[in-house]
DNA sequence: CTGTTAGCGCTTTCAG
DNA sequence: CTGAAAGCGCTAACAG
């Protein structure tokens, strides 16, 4: 099995390496008969084709690269997950860049798009400036973006203003007029905009219900997990008066909201209402109310794009819009009167 | 820079292709001018060598392979993490297989070893069996366990027996004696045996408490998961007498065994403790006491080991022993009198 | 439909 | 210390 080659299956077979080459490829103009000869070759050398070889040749990698921030915060890993199933059964490998500060962002994005070294790549969440856009764009490295929204590029976007509209509007439904908001740095520092857009939303909701905005009432957590989430919501906590519902703009980070009203002394749904973002697995656990987002999906969706984009290389730009929903459980209720 | 090959940058610099390769490789045999020349050609050309035709020319791939079950769970997604991260600095590529079924464990153990398409493996919490080991190990691919424990490889383990007794342990010194234990299937179908031997250590400080052991106070789920876990708790706590505490084999189930208190009405820790394994990232927002393992650790030792054996194939196998220990949070307490 | 041949771009002896 | 040359194993014309 070690050392065969192209060459023994053809001698084996008795026929030369182009035909062996062509079966192996599934190339139409091979003989029934002769496909079969090789075939029993193949089989009885347990032979498998060099993948160095076949990639030099071919000038194909048959390998795509995934350029991930916090590899680990679930919605991050949520997409992921649905990138590595949509690659299972296509002949491609992922490779997993995992992006946890500005140097190594741009680190990738420049070493990435050099050379063959793959076929396609995948940026999943992460904002890229227009610089950069430009760079990939010219490196000629098939691109598509997951949750990430230039227009030069094939995306996969979802809509954040209108999912952040959504949770406010449930709410004002409820009958919650002061409501806050806890996100993260709104971009700083790899310019993620969903915060940003969430916030739009729960503007545009907040103003069409006639609520002001009080700006003391929005929260910037110092970075997208639990403990930050937890102090941001603490201080909003301590406001006078208090708000009586909070809606964060990620799910983990609602867990740190839900921690700082247990620190408070106050009961959920019944002295403060919560509501997160994005729907990650454990959301059901907490018993979470959340806009739902497709996380799997999106990465399913971003590799079909991407595969394709990789046939048929010179395509225009476009969007797949993916669907948010509010999915109501029990950390939102009526505001205590 | 694209079509840029060794061969012009030797001709820019006036030298020999074997020269460019040379300094490409850092190689002794290179005079410190020729050495200078050569990396500003390189440098001026903005010239990237071929990937590809390094690993066919070489017969190195660069690209080491992670075999996952369950990408989604916590725990397998920290240890990963730590692959992940190790790799970060080194040229390694590391591409993802994530394995959910045994049909597709089988096809990735089969066909992963075929060929130069890696350097090396690395098998994430997948126990090997006898034949499989065989395989791995006559096909020569170097290969590195990471929280398995088939004595035939290098590989990094811990002690779930020890752990065990130390969760147990800990809930009999704060004074209980109905102890259960949720597990999951213990083994079935993958084989895992963190389970089994948990059960083994909670077996063992039982027995050294003299106290008896209660075969129906061990409920096996029917998954990883939170549901799972909820349901199988929910049958504990309908035994008379009921458990004072429950000792869950994660930290994942671990919350659904906190569902199901909360669906019993049981409060955490006053009438049930519950203690779970493996503290990932969302333990401390859960208040849980827990084991906690080194699973970020276990990524970055196994990466270690692997790159170690890459570079001297002939090494004999051996153990990475990581420890565990308690963390107490607020999910124990002694039982009510 | 199939055999032959010329590379793909690099690494690595082998001389010198 | 360095240049020339022989592959690494496969794909893709090009003949036939």
């Amino acid at each position: 099995m070690l050392g065969i080659t192209i060459r023994d299956v053809a001698k084996r077979a008795g026929v030369g390496v182009g035909t062996v080459s062509r079966v192996l490829n599934n190339h139409p103009s091979v003989s029934a008969a002769t496909r079969e000869t090789v075939e029993t070759a193949i089989a009885q050398l347990e032979y498998a084709p060099s993948p160095s070889a076949r990639r030099l040749s071919s000038g194909k990698t048959y390998t795509i690269a995934a350029l991930v921030p916090f590899f680990t915060l679930p919605s991050f890993v949520e997409r992921l997950q649905g990138v590595v199933t949509a690659l299972e059964d296509t002949q491609y490998d992922v490779v997993i860049y995992n992006v946890e500060t500005l140097e190594r962002r741009d680190h990738y994005l420049k070493t990435l798009a050099r050379r063959q070294r793959f076929d396609g790549l995948l940026v999943v969440s992460l904002p890229l400036s227009d610089r950069e856009a430009a760079f990939l764009l010219h490196s000629g490295l098939p691109t598509v973006l997951i949750d990430s929204d230039q227009p030069a590029f094939r995306r996969v976007v979802i809509d954040d203003v209108f999912g952040g509209r959504l949770a406010t509007r449930h709410l004002i439904s409820l009958g919650h007029e002061r409501i806050a908001y806890v996100s993260d740095q709104l971009g700083a520092p790899f310019g993620f905009v969903a915060g940003k857009h969430r916030l739009e939303g729960y503007c545009q909701a907040l103003s069409q219900a006639n609520i002001p905005i009080h700006p003391d009432y929005h929260a910037a957590a110092a970075w997208h997990g639990v403990p930050e989430a937890r102090q941001a919501a603490s201080h909003l906590l301590k406001l006078s008066p208090r708000p009586t519902a909070i809606f964060a703009s990620s799910d983990v980070q609602a867990m740190g909201v839900m921690q700082a009203a247990q620190d408070a002394g106050l009961r959920v749904p019944d002295d403060l209402s919560v509501i997160g973002y994005d729907d990650i697995y454990l959301a059901e656990y907490m018993h979470l109310t959340t806009i739902h987002q497709p996380l799997f999906t999106s990465g399913v969706e971003g590799v079909a794009l991407l595969l394709d984009l990789i046939q048929q290389p010179d395509q225009p730009s476009s969007a797949v819009s993916l669907d948010v929903r509010l999915v109501t459980r029990q950390t939102t209720a009526p505001p205590a009167v």
